[in-house]
DNA sequence: TTCCTGTATTCGAATGCGCGAATATTCTAA
DNA sequence: TTAGAATATTCGCGCATTCGAATACAGGAA
């Protein structure tokens, strides 16, 4: 079970590989973001993202395989939050970094439609 | 082709998804480490991969579409490079994120195993 | 030109993912 | 106990992704 240097890092990727995954997933983003204002339960996820509630649970076991959120019940309702803020974090870098992406764009077409003129 | 805010946050997710699609992979993941440390060859990471070269190409590729590598003729050779060093900084929080749920999980089976003593 | 090296692309098969629809499950209240 | 509300799961389809194999392409040297 010992794994040599080379493997244990390529082991590391791959699992790393499997948590972005989980955040390729804009139905998944979106009810992280959620989650960071705080707990809340399935129904009001689904009302929130305006998806139908099978599939918000859908997404939620996904997210709880991976445990990135966990689950309490609370009465007849279950109420998820977020197990670790800084999955919020990764979510603001790599939003941050999809920005600065569209706003190079957005001068690379501006430059482009000032050199037709 | 204005969309208004709800349909604006809905796509921003859908593209951000995109992204982390992108590094959802672990031979793309050990590409970008490889080049945070430098521009390379396709040879090069091919080589530091252990990958062939075509499959190699094929990751190139589709960080270039996403405009996360960019290429550049050296005489005979292709040397890629990150066209922004916080690609590098997601995918470090992301492993660190990683890291955290495993020092969890290796916690919890020592707390089992200890329980069964 | 021809050969060789380095790189890119295409194709087909296998696998995985997201979704809707339908159905199960679990808890509370009556 | 039954009814109903909230949530979870299963199934099957369509679609995307990954990979190896084969092939194409581009530039330099002879």
């Amino acid at each position: 079970m010992y794994l040599d240097e080379h493997e244990r890092r390529r082991e590391l990727y791959r699992l790393q590989a499997m948590l972005c995954q989980v955040l390729a997933d804009p139905t998944r983003i979106e009810l992280i973001e959620l989650l960071g204002e705080g707990p809340k339960a399935v129904k009001e996820l689904a009302q929130a993202t305006g998806q139908r509630q099978a599939k918000i649970s859908q997404h939620l076991a996904v997210l709880r395989q991976r445990g990135l959120v966990h689950a309490q019940r609370v009465g007849t309702e279950m109420h998820y939050s977020l197990t670790d803020s800084r999955i919020l974090e990764a979510c603001h870098l790599t939003r941050s970094l999809l920005l600065d992406q569209l706003l190079r764009q957005g001068e690379l077409a501006e430059s482009v439609l000032s050199e037709r003129r």
